[in-house]
Formats: structure tokens, sequence, C-alpha cells
DNA sequence: CAGCGGTTCATTTTT
DNA sequence: TGAACCGCTG
């Protein structure tokens, strides 16, 4: 019996289809990671094709991890010869395996928006532009632009013509080029860039893997850019076995390149294609289903699709207008609050969506306030803080030495008195012999100008980085990561600071080092090159654990392929969603507002049971209060699919209405730091005990804290998963547990751990 | 060369 | 509103 009995009709003929291209639009909700899964199940189980020569890319880590698990639970260990991975990281991996026949140094940085920000400010200063006339922002924004049309520096210059405005960007684009060749580096566009024009210039290497690949599939097609596409085409021109997965009314991120018609065209590409919609939702209710189909037939530019359930039609979808993005966020957190309380649904079960990051605050404070438990995904990545990423750049810079843009990071972190001035006299001497800085520090004596100091802070500097490149020879990642950390001084900087924040960051650094050790002992790669691979093409989403036992916040773009029993959009009002820029935009071009659209599809239908479209009239914008009317998305839902009701003070509604002076009494209470620095993303566990309930049985389990972290108690952490906790020590956001884990004992400090009831 | 205060500017962001 | 950043000062 072959597993695909598992699929409906459609899914089955979606899995089936092996032969030739194939388009499968997948509805939300309608199983598509089942098909492509249960999809490449069959293609080694039944029909016998080699794990290796199947190609499985995704956009994110996580759905990529997700695609890996769940394939091999249904053929077992040759999974892990299947090539699944993220378009990013597939590309690195093809970079590094044909550095040779690519003439590569293997070596390449790969930099992030940061790197590419400071090479980009150096650039404008080179060339004596003014930031304000035009800012970093907007040149990495065209940079970007430009490569994900495939248009290199020579041929951008090109197309600018004697246009001053694009000739000045075809200079800077070159220069930046340039630079990250220097530097032996390449930004995220570049990664996939690189692959397809190496592949054009090489057409040996390309059908080596074209005729390898015999099976390919792509996740999300209706988020590939240009890049992505060609890739595409090159990789399955010699099978044509190209499966391709999408949804047309989920594109949302054309703002960054990706464009929609790579699916809406599919057919002219691949006139041969088979098509299979995926209509039959196993999500929502019948009512969360009309009304998102509702909003979403108002754009003109789809391939048209109707998705049916067979389930229940549920609550009718709350709309609810309030007086102020405050009283929004109180209703929203009530109703929460209510829903939770019965023990009808956990906290788990509940999701915040939004349209901007900035709308979290006030959510946050009301959340803080009442005590519950919750998340916020897409905040700052781990690996993106200052700490870290410095010690990730000395690492990164021993395995590329000659990265100008990562050393000028690190050359004074710690404070080593090396300042701009010196920096700018060797950086001459380099220039003048087409040389490096680090190499450049070879000869520091021979550096013009320099001080005595700064010629032997630099001469120190310099020895120090010899120093380690030679240790990264002989000792393994872990203890090449504590030798940086002390070697460099970074340790003994933060130690004499004698500050919280430096307390937070000495404590994220040994995550760090702890996060290492962890890695080299369970990766059969477990190389520092493979290292740091791993955490530049990492997300902030991809680090959070279990979510589980708490309210989930996150934008609408985030919450792409995720699904909760409870869902809230907030700040449904124009000039916010669909934004002022889509509003004002969509006076030229109406179809401006179909992104928009489309996002608003993407927050409706990740609710499974309930959904709730909230409103404010007043708001908060940058320190003023603005004045809003609601979307008008909120007016393509069918009324008798909605049920209005009101958040206003008029006298009568005053019914659960806490005074002010309550509100903002000081916390009794308090567990864990409320510093955003130290603790960016997480499980926020407060208890400050709002006054106005004694809610401790209403929720019990999360506003007992002391119980739950208690010794005896068993609790999950993101990493280790379950263990119980043997000791305890010190109190508030000083204290810390020995945890005992499955396979080790960890102390873990309870401020930083994430560490959730088990 | 670092620490302070005024100025500017704010979508979404899989990698 | 607030963070991020510039330029001035000691």
């Amino acid at each position: 019996m072959s597993i695909l009995n598992a699929l409906n009709p459609a899914q089955r003929r979606a899995a089936e289809t092996i032969e030739g291209p194939l388009l499968v639009l997948a509805g939300a909700g309608s199983g598509k990671t089942r098909v492509l899964t249960y999809r490449i199940g069959s293609l080694v189980n039944e029909i016998g094709i080699a794990p290796w020569r199947i190609l499985a890319v995704t956009f994110t880590n996580k759905a990529a991890g997700e695609m890996r698990e769940r394939v091999e639970a249904l053929v077992g260990g040759p999974a892990s010869d299947i090539w699944i991975g993220t378009f990013h990281s597939i590309c690195v991996r093809l970079l590094r395996y044909e550095a040779e026949g690519f003439g590569l140094d293997s070596n390449f940085s790969i930099y992030d928006e940061d790197d590419r920000r400071a090479v980009v400010r150096r650039i404008l200063k080179a060339n004596n532009i003014d930031e304000r006339e035009l800012t970093p922002r907007q040149v990495i924004g065209q940079i970007s632009q430009a490569k994900n049309a495939m248009l290199d520096p020579t041929e951008f210059a090109r197309q600018a013509g004697e246009a001053p405005g694009r000739r000045q960007m075809a200079e800077l684009y070159t220069a930046y080029e340039t630079e990250l060749r220097r530097n032996n580096a390449f930004d995220f566009d570049d990664l996939l860039i690189e692959v397809v024009s190496q592949f054009n210039r090489h057409p040996d290497i390309l059908k080596k893997y074209q005729e390898r690949f015999e099976h390919f599939l792509v996740d999300e097609y209706q988020d590939t850019n240009k890049p992505q596409y060609m890739l595409c085409r090159q990789l399955s021109a010699h099978h044509r076995n190209i499966c391709v997965v999408g949804d047309d009314d989920q594109s949302i991120y054309q703002f960054r390149g990706a464009d929609i018609r790579n699916i809406l065209d599919f057919e002219r590409d691949y006139p041969d294609a088979n098509i299979v919609r995926l209509e039959q939702n196993y999500r929502s209710t019948a009512r969360i289903l009309a009304a998102a189909n509702a909003v979403i037939g108002n754009n003109q530019d789809r391939k048209g699709k109707e998705l049916w359930t067979e389930g229940p039609d549920g609550d009718p979808v709350k709309v609810v207008e309030c007086d102020s993005d405050r009283r929004e966020a109180r209703h929203v957190v009530d109703t929460i609050r209510r829903h939770t309380s019965t023990g009808a649904y956990g906290l788990g079960d509940a999701a915040i969506l939004y349209r901007t990051n900035a709308q979290s605050r006030p959510l946050e404070e009301e959340l803080q306030r009442s005590g519950l438990p919750y998340i916020i995904v897409g905040g700052i990545r781990f690996y993106d803080r200052k700490e870290i990423k410095d010690i990730l750049s000395y690492l990164r810079l021993l395995i590329n030495p000659i990265d100008d843009v990562t050393l000028r990071r690190i050359v004074n972190t710690p404070r080593r008195g090396i300042g701009d001035t010196s920096l700018e006299r060797l950086q001459i001497f380099a220039r003048e012999r087409s040389l490096s800085l680090f190499s450049a520090l070879e000869q520091i004596d021979e550096v013009p100008n320099l001080g005595g100091r700064a010629a032997k802070s630099l001469g120190e500097f310099s020895a120090l980085l010899r120093g380690l490149i030679a240790a990264k020879e002989t000792i393994d990642l872990p203890q090449l990561g504590n030798e940086v950390v002390e070697q460099s001084g970074y340790r003994e900087m933060l130690r004499g600071e004698n500050t919280p924040e430096a307390e937070a960051r000495q404590q994220n650094i040994d995550q760090l080092l702890a996060e290492m050790t962890e890695y080299f002992d369970s990766n059969e790669e477990n190389s520092l090159e493979a290292y740091l691979e791993e955490k530049s093409l990492m997300s902030s989403a991809d680090e959070n654990g279990d979510e589980g036992h708490a309210i989930t916040l996150m934008t609408m773009h985030s919450a792409k392929g995720l699904e909760f029993p409870l869902v809230f959009v907030c700040g449904m009002e124009e000039n916010l969603f669909p934004t002022a820029r889509a509003v004002d935009e969509s006076r030229v071009n109406p179809q401006a507002i179909e992104e928009e659209r489309r996002l608003c599809y993407v927050g409706m239908t990740r609710a499974r049971e309930k959904l709730s479209l909230t409103y404010a009239l007043r708001r908060y914008a940058y320190g003023n209060m603005i004045e809003s009317e609601p979307s008008r998305f909120l007016n393509e839902i069918p009324t008798e699919l909605i049920e209005t009701s009101s958040e206003i003070d008029r006298g009568v509604a005053r019914s659960r209405q806490r005074s002010d002076s309550q509100r903002s009494a000081p916390p009794a209470r308090q567990i864990k730091p409320t510093s955003k620095s130290a603790t960016p993303k997480g499980v926020h566990y407060e208890w400050d005990e709002p006054e106005q309930t004694k809610s401790t049985s209403e929720f019990g389990d999360f506003v007992d804290s002391d119980d739950f972290l208690a010794v005896g108690q068993w609790v999950r952490h993101g990493k280790w998963g379950r263990g119980q906790i043997l000791e305890r020590e010190g109190h508030g956001e000083k204290m810390k547990l020995s945890i005992k884990f499955s396979t080790q004992v960890k102390r873990v400090a309870v401020a930083y751990a994430q560490l959730e009831p088990a």
C-alpha cells in the first residue's frame, strides 16, 4: 500500500505527478508541506530514486529543518543524503564545493546588513557624499535592487546613462562590489547571483548538477526573486522534473525583490506543466475562510483559488473598535485571559499579529501588567548582539584575514588605543601596496607617521591574530572560542565595567561558548568554517525554542506558515494596514494595495478557530496621538460573517475598566529583569502581580513562579529540552539553577535561559 | 580618543 | 516617542 493513501485526491496528484514540470498552487492550510514530504518519501521509497539525486529548496532554515525531519520519518536514515536547504545555504554549499572550478577562494566571508552598511558608509565618506543627501540605507536598497534584477555594475552604469543620480549610484555600486571582492566577501544577494553567473560561465559544472538532480522541489515559489528563478531554471533544465509549490495569494515579499510573476508565469515558462490546486483547507473554520476569501477576492493579479473546508462554521469573525491603541491592547489581553482562564485554550494557542513592529509596544506593556508570559518573534537575533558579533568577527577573521571590514570592526574592541587616525595611516600604507590591513600589520614598523603607542598596539593586535590563527590548527572550536574571548581581552573588558549590562553581555558570551560546545559535539561537520557559515545564514526565527506556553507576538510577515487557534490582528486601520505608503501609491496605481491585501489574507488565515480584527480610533505615532479610520479591508468582509463590538468609554461601556492609578502601581514582585537589552526576545516571565486581579488561580501555572522554578520541578529549555531542577541559588534576576538534562547537568541563569514549565 | 548632548528619522525583512 | 548618529568638547 502506498504511503500516498494518506493524502486527499488533489494532494495525491501533486505527490504522484513526478514526470515533468509541476505547479502546485497550495492555498493556506491545504497541507502543502505534507505534499512535499510525501512526494519525496514516495520518490525514495516507492519509485526508488536515490536520495542524493533529490534537491529540495526552501526559504527558511526552519522550513528546511522541518522538511528534513518529516522526510526522515518516512524514509529513515537515507534522508540525510537528500539535499534539503534554503536557497542561500544550497548556494554556499555549491560555491564551496566548486570553489576551485569557479576560481574562488572558499574562505569567503558572508556579509550581513551591518557589514554592508559599514562598507557603504566608508564608500560614501571616500566620495565626500553627505549621508544626509544619500543615506546608506538608500544606497544599499538600490544596490540590492540592482542585484535582484541581476544587473552587474557595468550593466547598471550602462542603463544609468547620463542621469546624474543614477550615474553616481553606478559608481557607488561599482565601488561596493570592488570592496567586497577585495575583502573576499559576499553579501546575501551575491550568494545566489554568484552561483547563477558561475554556472553560466562554467556549463560543464552546471551540467554535473543538472544531471545529478533528477528531482527538484521548490517551496514558497511565489516568493522567489530573479536570481532564485534563474537558478531554478538552470538546475531543472536537464531532467525538467521541477515541482514548485506556492500560493500567489501569499506573496508578501515583493518589497524585497520577490517577483510574483515567477509563479503566475510558470505555465508560460514550462508549457508542458501540470497544475494541481490544493483548495481544501484543514486549518480554519468556514467563516474564517469565507472572510479571508472575500478579502483576497478583491485582488486582480491572481491565479484564482477558493479555499473550502469540511469543518464547522465556527464563530463569526470579531471586529472590534477601540478607543486607542492602549485600549486595543487591553482588550486583546483581556480576551486572551478570558479564553485561557477556563482552560479551553492554552496561552500558546494565542497569537497577536500586527503590521509593524512598533505596534508591539502597547501590547507588551499590557502583557507585562497582566503577568501573562509572551514571546516576541523576530526581535534582535542572538547573533546580532554586539558582543556576539564581535567574537564571531574575530573567528571570521581567522579564516579570512584579508577581510578589512571585519578587521576594522574589532581592531579597537576591546579598546586598544587604536583610533581612526592610526587606522587611516595603516590603510593608506596598505592601499599603496595593495595589501590587506592584516598583511600591512606585518610590516607595521614601516608604516609612516605612526605614533609609538599606536604602532605598539597594532603590533600586539597583529601578534594576537597570528597567534589565534596558529592556534586554530591545533585546538577545537569551543577551545578556540574561549581563547578568543580571553586573549582578545574581551572578557577582561566586560569584567572591568561592573555594570548589569556588562554582566549580561558576559552571560551572552558564555552562552555562545556553550553553544559552540554543543555544536561541536553534535555535528559531524564541526569545523570553524561550517559553524560560521551556519550562524551567518541563521535568522532570528531560527532560534526560537518551543513557544508552547506563551502568547506569541509578531508581524504578519513572521507569521506566514504558522497557525494558532486564537488569532488577533491589531491595527486594522487605514494608513497603518494598508500602510500610508501603499495608500499613497494606490492613488496612482490601484495595484499598490494588493500586497497589503495579501498580507491581510496571510494574517487572517493563520487562525484555526477564533479570529479577531481590532482597530483603534486614536493611536500614538512617533509621540503624537493621531486619529485613524478603520481599514478598507474590514469593509471587504461580508457583514453576515462578522460580529462587531466597541471598546469605547461612553459611560456605559465601563464595566471591565480598571482605574489608571491601579494600573500604574509599581510591580509587587519581579522575577525577571525587564531590561530589553539583556533579553530582547525569549519568553518573558514577568510576574508583576496585577493588583486588580487576584488571579493566581485564574492562570495559576504562570503566575506562581516559585513553584515552577523550585528544586525538583521539571522545566523545558529551548536548546536542551526537558530537565529537572537540582539546585537553586540567588533570587530574582540573579537566580541560577542547576538543571539535569537527559545527557548533562547545566547551570543556567534564569534571566537568560528561557525556561518554561514542563 | 571617548563621553556627552543636539539632531534626525523613522514599514514589512525568509537569507 | 526613542534610537542611532553626528559633532563638539575636555
